[in-house]
DNA sequence: CTGTATCCAAAATGATACTG
DNA sequence: CAGTATCATTTTGGATACAG
C-alpha cells in the first residue's frame, strides 16, 4: 500500500518528522562506518548534548534503525549499530548531506544577495 | 572546498538544519509540479499553519531555492516557484519521501515490537 | 561509562486580529 | 489574497545532579 505524504493523517509523515531531526542524519551517517559507543558518538558529533543524543538513539532504536547492545562490563559498555533498514535510509540521507556540502556556497551566496537587497529595502524613498 | 558536516561550526550544518524542517520537503515537492499560489500551497499541504508556511517560504526564498513573484492584481496574487537549485535539492529530498513511503510499514512494525517488549519490561520480578 | 530525572531558559507554534 | 504582528501556550533544549 502507498500512502500520501501530503495528507495530514498519513503515517509516513511520522517518518518524515523523524528524519526532520537535526541529529538523525548525522548519527546514522556515523554508524554506517561501524558500531560505536555512546560517548564516542557524542564526541564525534559536535554539538549534541547527552540528553538529546540519548533521546535520538532511543527513537532510532524504536524505529528499528539502530540496535543497542549492552555489555556487562564495569562500567557498562554500550554499542550502537545501524540495522540493514537503517542503512538503506542512511544511504538516501547521505545524499542530502552531499547536496548540502556541494551546494552550500550557492546557498550562502543566495542568502547574501537576499540580505543585501532586503537591507536597502527599508523605504528610504526619494529623499 | 569541502566542509565537514560533523563539525559544529560547519556552514553545511545550516543547510542540514534547514532541511530538517518538517515542511521544506513537502513544499519543495509540491513546487516541482509547477508554480503555486500561497493559499493553494497551504491547502495542498495539510497541517501547515499560515504563519509557518509563510516563514518556510521566506527562508526558502532567501536560500535561493524558490522564487516569489507578486502580480499587481486586486487582490494581490503571489506565485511561488522552485528554482533550478531548489529542484536539484528536491530530487534528492524526494528520495527521502519515497524511502518513507516504502519503509513505513517496516518502521511501524519495529515500533510495535519495541513497544510490546518495553511494556512487559517493567520488572514484575519472579514472584 | 551510560544513562535518567529535574529544573529552567529559549525557541517553535497556534490562534487571533489586522493591513495592503 | 497574502501576509504581518502579537500573545499565550506548548515544545524543546541545555545544565546539573545523580544512579546502575
Amino acid at each position: 500500500m502507498i500512502y500520501d505524504v501530503y495528507s495530514e493523517a498519513c503515517p509516513t509523515r511520522l517518518v518524515l518528522d523523524r528524519l526532520a531531526d537535526k541529529w538523525v542524519l548525522l548519527v546514522l551517517g556515523r554508524l554506517t562506518e561501524g558500531p560505536m559507543r555512546f560517548n564516542h558518538l557524542r564526541r564525534e558529533i559536535e554539538g549534541v548534548s547527552q540528553k538529546v543524543l540519548s533521546q535520538t538513539l532511543k527513537r532510532l532504536e524504536r524505529d528499528g534503525l539502530v540496535t543497542r547492545q549492552a555489555f556487562p562490563t564495569v562500567p557498562v559498555t554500550v554499542e550502537y549499530a545501524i540495522t540493514p533498514l537503517g542503512r538503506t535510509l542512511s544511504e538516501t540521507a547521505q545524499a542530502l548531506a552531499r547536496w548540502a556540502e556541494t551546494n552550500i556556497e550557492a546557498v550562502m551566496a543566495a542568502q547574501a544577495a537576499y540580505d543585501a537587497q532586503a537591507g536597502g529595502q527599508t523605504s528610504r524613498a526619494t529623499t
